[in-house]
DNA sequence: ATGTATACGTACCGATCGGTAACATTGTCA
DNA sequence: TGACAATGTTACCGATCGGTACGTATACAT
């Protein structure tokens, strides 16, 4: 799933020299193993075993484990805005449009089976403490989600953009956890007409 | 803040037959850490430090520790729905401002330094696998809140009562796991005012 | 060919994980 | 006082945890 772009700056956060081969094998299993099964659930061990190396190649390319899964979530942040760009770029100038499309996909998304949610939310709820370098990244995450719905709200033209900006956030997040919960044919398949109801009544009149 | 209501229901699924007393401390220790830390990340040695007793009494009060996280769940079932019926009763007849009394308590808990979300939904996420005893008891909570949305839905009168009960449902958890990642200030305050939006926007004309 | 640097593997570390065996001590009620 | 159940004490188990010391292979330049 993951797709190798600026590998260097996911591996290592912006200070690279050169990334060896090894590290993106190792970040292709962890980001597979970490999604589907949960950070704190994985040890280092099977990550090497499913990435065909060995536990020094692991922490000569990462400094920790805890910093592995934020490389992890780096790597996930870049394909999160990528699919959220898209959904924007596939209806220019329409904001209402451009979120009925990201949701639209979110809601299909959550349609099948073993749907294991957003890894950003996850690595939230399994890292309580701040200070944490996965949840570090995961907040940058939702602040950024968060700033941009709000924008789109006022493009909108909402009354109380803020308002529906953050309901909309409640809606997704909501369809992030509810789709991994109930499985098929649960809420999250929901989400974008519940969405669009909630934009109609919050446009001015 | 567990109750020790029934607890000899709670600690063995309702096969009980006598409680012993450190079973209870032993909860109540495992409910704080394992809501405020996380299942996973708690160990059984900090439960029995944290009780008060020895690891020994832990096993002759639980079988094994999924299943003392499974009791947790239980216990934290309980109280939910305790905090449900008390926003329902509290408006008798009037479906609307039981739902709005509801969000508004979430609203409100949510906007509390370190506040950690749902213990359900946060398990939920911990164990994916559908056959792990906490898990069981979580999908169970969120089968029921369902149940229970959907109906008020009903009551409310809306034009599809299925899609606004689960459109509420994806805002509470939306709520509750935006409340843990924004902290104070986050999208989880408005919660209430988006059902209500929400709801306005699904009656019947 | 030989030096040099970089990547990789074998084997291991102490700590902690969930869980238990065997026995001593306590409290309670008859 | 006797008896029984509940709890405590201590020590231990094998497995796994994250992480590392240290030797080996490979690449490339000279």
């Amino acid at each position: 799933m993951p797709t190798d772009k600026n590998i260097e700056l996911i591996i290592n956060d912006g200070h690279a020299s050169a990334p060896p081969k090894a590290a993106k094998k190792i970040l292709d299993a962890a980001y597979d193993l970490f999604y589907r099964r949960g950070i704190r659930a994985i040890g280092v061990d099977e990550i090497v075993k499913r990435a065909g190396v060995t536990k020094p190649s692991l922490y000569r390319s990462f400094p920790s484990k805890d910093e592995l899964a934020a490389s992890y979530l780096r790597q996930y942040d870049l394909e999160y805005w990528e699919r959220f760009d898209e959904a924007i770029a596939a209806n220019p100038g329409d904001p209402r449009a451009q979120v009925k499309a990201f949701l639209t996909r979110i809601g299909k998304r959550t349609q099948v089976a073993d749907y294991r949610g957003c890894g950003m939310t996850n690595a939230a709820v399994e890292y309580p403490d701040h200070s944490h370098p996965a949840r570090v990244v995961s907040e940058a995450n939702k602040q950024e989600l968060r700033r941009r719905l709000r924008a789109m709200a006022v493009a909108m033209g909402a009354q109380d953009a803020d308002t529906l900006g953050d309901g909309l956030l409640l809606l997704i997040e909501g369809a992030y956890i509810s789709g991994q919960l109930f499985g098929l044919g649960g809420p999250a398949q929901s989400v974008a007409r519940n969405a669009d109801l909630l934009i109609e009544a919050s446009l001015k009149k």
